[in-house]
Order: C-alpha cells, then structure tokens, then sequence
DNA sequence: GTTAACCGGATCTAGACAGCATGTC
DNA sequence: CTAGATCCGGTTAAC
C-alpha cells in the first residue's frame, strides 16, 4: 500500500513519511489499515518486533488527534516511555505536543489535558485513573504497546483493569493492541472487540538456529560450519565467527564489526561471559576502535566508584560488555550507546535487554534456556515467548541482510530438545493472571474507590469486562476469590460492605490514591500503631495486645530496651525496616552467613523495630523480618553517607540496586508520611525527616543543605564542613569560602548559589578561600564534575 | 621449588511499576 | 518432580 493511499490521516503525513524515506507499508501495516486503524478502528497487532509496530500505531494516534482527539500510549517500562517520547516528538513540527508521565518523570511546560499524545506507563495510567485525571475522558485512542504482558502475574493485571476501566469511561474509545505474537490472539482481539492482524512478517529475514559441535544448525536444515577452537567455549566461536563474518569479502577490514547479543540466565554469567569474550574480541579491533573504547571506559569508571564499575570498564576498554539491573543508569545508557555505534562487540545481557530499548544486533545468542526459578524448585525453561522475544533482537535494519538467532546445545539429544521447543514452537498462549488475590486485593479497592462498582455486583459486573473473564468458563473461582478479598479489605478497615453495597473507607481512598498495595498499608498502619502504643509508656509492653500472636520471646528485650528510648525518637531504621517488610518492597535476598550476621544485628536493634519479632519458630516471617532488617540497613548506611562502593560490597549488589531500593523506599515513605495523616499518628515529622535522608542520601544536619538544587550527598558534607550549616547559611556565608569547599569549581559554585536564593550568585573575581580545608578523594575524582552543575555525584536527582 | 592443571564441594540465582507538589498562560 | 555455572580451596602433576 502506498503511503499516500491512506484514508483517515492528517494531509502532511504522506509527504513526512516520503521524507522518511518511506514509500510503502509493510504487508502487516497495510493490514492494520485496511482493517481501519486510521479510521477509529480497534486493531489487534500481533507483530513480530522491529516488523513496523510503531508506525501503526503512530496512524492511529496521528489520524484519531486529526478528527480532533486525544491519544494515549502506554507501556511497558519507563525507559520505553522516554523512547516513544522522543519518536513522536518528530511530529510537533506538525502542531502536535507530545507528553510524558511517569512515576519519577512528567514533562513540563502544560498539563498532560493539553497534549495530544501522552506516553504512561500502566501503572502511571492506572493512579491517573484512581485520581480522576479530568483529561482520561477526553481520550479518543489508547494504544497498548507489549500487550502481551497481560501475562504476567505481577503486573498484568493492572494493564488489564486499566484498559477495561478505559474502555468504560469513554465507550467509544478506539483501541489498538500491540503484541509479540504469541499462541491466542484471536482471543485478546476478542475481548477487546477488535480486528486481528497476525503476522510473522519481518522486514529482515530471520534465521533461528541451534549451535552444535562443529557446526551451526538452521531452522532451513541447512549446516554451516562453525568450528569451536582448542579451549574455547561454543559461544566464543559464534562471537569469533561473527566478528569475521562481516570482514569484506577482499579481505579489507570493514568498520562493520558483525556484532552479538549474548543472553545468559544471571548477572554474574553475564559478567563472567564479558570477561572472558574480551580476549575473544581485542584481537579484531582497529586502533581506532581501541582508542574510543579507551574512552568510553573511563567515562564508565566515572559513573561509579564500584567493582561493578572497574569490571564494566576493563571489558569495553577491549570492545565487550555486559548489562544487567545492577548496572547504574549510566552504565546502561553507556553500553547500549556505545553497542549501537557498533563499537562494543559483544553484549552478555539478562534479559533487561530483550524487554528495554531497542538494541539489534547481527547475531544474538541464547546461551542459557533454564534460569533458576524459586517457586519451580530449580532451574525452569524460558517460556518459548521470552526466547522468541531474545531472538528477535537479531537483524539490525538497514545494515544486516538477515539475521541469525542461535541456542548453544552441549549435546545431540538437547540439539533435538532446542528445535523442538523454541525453534519450530509457537509461542504460548497468553492468560491473564487476574484471579490471583494480590492483584485483586489492589484492583478491587481502587475499583470501589474510584466508583467503578458500588455494590459486590456492579464489581462482578466489571469483572466481567476483562481479559479473565473472557479466557475463564468457571465463573466461580473469581467469584470466591473476590468474596474473600472483601472480606480482608473490609476487616482491615478499608471497605465497608452492608447488603452488598460497597464503600471505600476514608483510609481505603487513600491507600487506593496512593497506590499502595492494601496489604503494605495495613503493614504500615500497624507499625505506627505499635509505635504509638509503645513509645511513651515502657510498661505497654506488658499489655496482653502486645504479647499475642509472638509470645513471650520478643517482650523481654523490649522491656530491657524501650526504658531507654526517647518516646519523641523514631528511628529511621525503625522506619526504614517497616517499609522494606512490606509488599511493595523487593527484599534482598539472605546469603550464606548473613543469617547470623542480621541475627545479632536484630538482638541489638529491635526496640528501634515497629513491630513485635515473630517467632524464630515461623521460619518463613521470621526470614523475612531478617531481610527486611538487611534492607533497612542498606539504606540507613545510604543515609548515613556511606559510599556506594562499601554498600555494593557490604550487601552484595550492584549501584543500580542501590538506586532501586532508595526509589522505592522514598515512595513508601511518603505514602507512609500520607498514612499517618490519616490515623493521626505523630510519625509523620520523622517519616518525612527518613525520608528525605534516603531522597538524598544524607545524615541528619545536611538535610536541608542537600535540599537545594544541584547539592547532592558530596557536595553538602563538603559545604557543612566549611560551617555552613543550612539553605540560609549558605546564602550568607562568604563567596571565597563556598568556592573552596566546592572545590574552586565557578561554575558549581554559581549555580548552587542560584540555587538557594542568593540575589549574586557570580563569582567573577572570586577566589578560594584557602584555610578552607577540603579533603580530596581518589585522583580520579577532579575530573568527575567539572563543568555542567547536574553532574555525577549528585546522586540524588533523579535525572532523566 | 614454583606454577599450572585438575577436582570437588559450596555458593548462588532476572526484572522493576508506583505518591505528591510544582509549574504555566 | 526438577540445575548448572562459577568460584574457591586443596591436591597433584608438570616444569
């Protein structure tokens, strides 16, 4: 079909898609058109990645904005949803806006009700739902990209409610779908009423494969050698053989560099396999090439100060990688850019990679198809979806001619296993996971809350609009599922039922517009209560509620400590240990040892615990409690201003992690800080305190000082060093001595004056005040932050 | 005497969403 | 019902 054939679109966008270079559809999206996508058509587009999703969904959106709608684009992860962000921006020189929303990021400048186009994430959509944003009912599109995700059993369902309660608010609402293929899509195109389009065309041939001793197995039946040298594993030969596949046929070394994707089932694989693919790689670069990895790799090392770091940066100095969650976000970006540059030639990746941005390759390689999996009791095969997902990530458009996608089998029996199940497989089919009771305990409330459902039946009937209720034939699982949920809602005192009519408590609206999941309320509700109780009167702990469900085990060291706490004094780590014990708090996990180590650490600190020990005979709470406690002291050292290299090493994980327990532990804070509101707890002032020390990262006396903008951890211990002590000190302390403790930086220096009201900030003619005393850290350090002011270690800000 | 190769047992395990206030014309 | 790569320490073999 010819671009300029299509019906419905605005006038400018056959001459920008020309421009674009693009003449004609893709088979797919010509279907997706003559199926009525520009015509307010609900579509169904189960389309292999990297086949032209984007584009029908762009036709859509583009034509529904030009009859004089609204559209909304929702995925997956919010590093997809800077991505589209960025994609759709092209079109604002037509006089469309283009808006983002996400938990830690909103574009500025108008509100998302002036937008054309906004880009959320399930979640973000869901909450807009909860809170009413006005402009949901002026949407005319909504665009669902990954709907295959559905599936999951965590997040699924909030994809699913959200557009079933979407598709309520506004009955004429034009829905378009965008899956991976997968086994059942006539059904998801069911339920949402929608035209199918399913396809496994691609715009670059795919090639699966399987590698075996000496040779490369194609889906074709065709063989190609690929011989496995002396010590050399399998997956070195493929990243060898590739590296010289894209040599010129003259024998002249082309700046190609025929690059692989490498997929293992865990980080330290993924680490390990970098490692060792780096002398696989070295020999195969130009200088040149060396030269800028060189560079790349110190601007590695610069991200973070960890082992993480160090490891990353040796192995791109020699053109390889790896990429996991543990990685820092400037980790990631790094890797993923220099990889698309073509100057990393190999990336051993978790799967973060199949799921996040768009990083082809010429080759990818499923090295791993079991990953360890708790709840199967060992490793358990990839779901055929998620290898296809992987595999999909081969053929990068416009530079390969085909791509490969190859599994590693270590004999003949499991060459035959692999062709069986991933290679000539269909994906399976999807089912929605809503019947779970967490989902559900979280879906029903905010359903009530938001007036989705006034009664237990107007909720079945709800119910009855989503995926689950089309895919099940039992009506009456759900049902007893649902009954049970409203008899733990109403009993925690965030529902009332009477006659079957329902009502959101005042404590239920609020747990629902925060987004907390029910039970991590009712965890922290508790916990302020305990602390209410027991924090003035020593002797409470001798009231018969106290000693109930845990015996007697966790009274008498309460009795011995609690004499000595200062009942004004909530200790963050109290606070701290509260939020990480909830659900909405991923745990770390126990490793050999730390057992013992938590053990003693909770003998010592459990009067500063809200909540009494369980038992050490219930071995699963009490686990968890020890978890929790080794959360809560990540981020207290975070808080404390102990560095990033110390608490990767202390509590075994990756910089990113830190970030990700600080994000999500300054969230619960807050919600917990709303909480107190509402149960008129007197926490509030030392939650709020907790949680600006994680925010920033801070002890105590910088929280204000790291409050101004572009004064992260460092740089307020280096002002308060100097005695200046707050926001206002800061303001008035003398030029030369702000300069020095900032190290002699202007520009620095300049802004955080800005930054904190000062009427002159310039610092023209100023210099360091010299008995200002500034210890200097590792050498490498100075060259960190030198000239723009959101620099490096400002840790804190949530850049994006 | 030093280093390399080998062996066996212990260890460890993917990912990542969300509040609120604020601002603008 | 189900695992396997890596790491670490100890031993032996090789030089």
């Amino acid at each position: 079909m010819d671009v300029a054939d299509l019906p419905g679109v605005p006038d400018w966008l056959p001459g920008h898609l020309r421009a674009e270079g693009i003449e004609e559809l893709y088979p797919p999206q010509a279907e997706a058109v003559e199926s009525g996508v520009t015509e307010g058509g609900n579509i169904v587009a189960a389309i292999p990645t990297a086949s032209g999703k984007t584009l029908v969904a762009e036709l859509a959106m583009l034509s529904a904005v030009a009859r004089g709608g609204k559209a909304l684009y929702i995925v997956p992860l919010r590093a997809l949803a800077s991505e589209k962000q960025a994609e759709f921006e092209q079109f604002e020189q037509y006089g469309l806006s283009v808006g983002v929303s996400t938990g830690n990021y909103e574009s500025d400048g108008g509100w998302l009700g002036d937008k054309d186009i906004v880009v959320a994430t399930s979640e973000k959509v869901d909450s807009l739902v909860r809170n009413d944003a006005p402009w949901l009912e002026d949407l005319t599109c909504v665009v669902s990209d990954e709907v295959h995700l559905v599936d999951d059993g965590q997040r699924g369902p909030t994809l699913e409610v959200t557009l079933a309660k979407l598709r309520r608010l506004n009955p004429d609402l034009q829905t378009v779908a965008l899956s991976a293929t997968i086994g059942n899509a006539e059904e998801l195109a069911e339920w949402l009423d929608a035209e199918l389009v399913d396809s496994d065309w691609r715009p670059i041939e795919l090639q699966k494969g399987v590698h075996y001793g000496q040779a490369l197995h194609l889906e074709d039946g065709s063989q190609q050698r690929l011989a496995v040298q002396n010590s050399e594993k399998p997956t070195a030969a493929v990243v060898r053989d590739t590296l010289q596949d894209d040599h010129g046929e003259d024998g002249e070394v082309t700046e190609e560099g025929g690059s692989t994707l490498v997929f293992v089932n865990s980080r330290r694989n993924a680490e390990a396999a970098a490692g060792r693919l780096a002398s696989t790689v070295r020999p195969h670069l130009s200088g040149d090439e060396k030269g800028q990895l060189e560079g790349i790799a110190a601007d590695i090392r610069d991200v973070s100060d960890t082992e993480t770091s160090d490891d990353l940066a040796d192995a791109v100095a020699d053109g390889a990688a790896f990429h996991h969650a543990g990685l820092a976000r400037g980790h990631r970006e790094l890797v993923e850019q220099a990889f698309q540059d073509r100057l990393v030639k190999v990336v051993c990746a978790t799967p973060t990679l199949a799921a996040g941005v768009n990083t082809p390759s010429r080759r990818v390689v499923v090295r791993d198809w079991r990953r360890y999996d708790g709840s199967a009791g060992g490793m358990a095969p990839l779901s055929v979806l998620e290898v296809h997902q992987m595999m999909g990530r081969a053929g990068r458009p416009g530079l390969d001619p085909y791509g490969e996608a190859v599994l590693v089998a270590s004999s003949h029996d499991e060459l035959d296993e692999l062709f069986e199940r991933y290679v000539w497989a269909d994906p399976e089919p999807v089912r929605s996971k809503l019947a779970a009771e967490p989902a559900l305990r979280t879906h029903i409330l905010a359903t009530v809350s938001s007036g989705f459902a006034r009664s237990r039946t107007e909720l079945l009937e709800f119910l009855e609009q989503t995926l689950y209720a089309s895919q099940t034939d039992q009506g009456g699982r759900l049902e007893r599922v649902v009954d049970d949920v409203l008899t733990y809602l109403e009993r925690n005192g965030f529902l009332e039922v009477n006659a079957g009519e329902l009502d959101a408590t005042s404590l239920g609206h609020t747990v629902s517009r925060l987004y907390l999941d029910p039970m991590s309320a009712a965890e922290i509700v508790d916990g302020l209560e305990y602390w209410a109780r027991h924090a003035g009167e020593p002797e409470a702990s001798d009231e018969p509620v106290d000693a109930t469900a845990d015996g007697a085990f966790s009274t008498a060291s309460e009795l011995a400590e609690e004499t000595e706490a200062d009942p004004e004094d909530i200790s963050a780590l109290g606070l701290y240990h509260l939020v990480s014990r909830t659900p909405d708090m991923y745990q770390l996990y126990l490793r050999s040892g730390d057992r013992e180590e938590y053990e003693m650490e909770l003998y010592e600190r459990e009067a500063e615990l809200l909540g009494p020990t369980p038992s050490e005979f219930e071995d699963e709470r009490f686990e968890d409690w020890l978890s929790a406690l080794k959360t809560a002291r990540l981020l207290e050292d975070w808080a404390s201003e102990v560095d990033e290299e110390t608490i990767t090493e202390r509590y075994g994980v990756g910089p990113g992690d830190i970030r990700g327990k600080v994000e999500t532990a300054q969230w619960l804070l807050g919600a917990a800080e709303s909480l107190a509101g509402e149960v008129d707890s007197d926490a509030a002032r030392a939650i709020s305190q907790a949680r600006i020390r994680v925010e920033h990262g801070v002890r105590e006396e910088l929280v204000d000082l790291a409050g101004v903008r572009g004064v992260g951890r460092k740089r307020a211990r280096r002002l308060f060093e100097a005695g200046i002590g707050d926001r206002a000190e800061l303001r008035d302390a003398a030029k030369p001595v702000v300069l020095a403790a900032l190290r002699g930086r202007r520009k620095t220096a300049e802004n955080v004056l800005e930054n904190a009201g000062h009427r002159n900030p310039s610092m023209e003619g100023v210099e360091p005040d010299p008995d200002v005393e500034v210890h200097e850290e590792s050498p490498r350090d100075g060259e960190e932050e030198d000239d723009d002011e959101t620099s490096d270690d400002q840790s804190s800000l949530g850049d994006f």
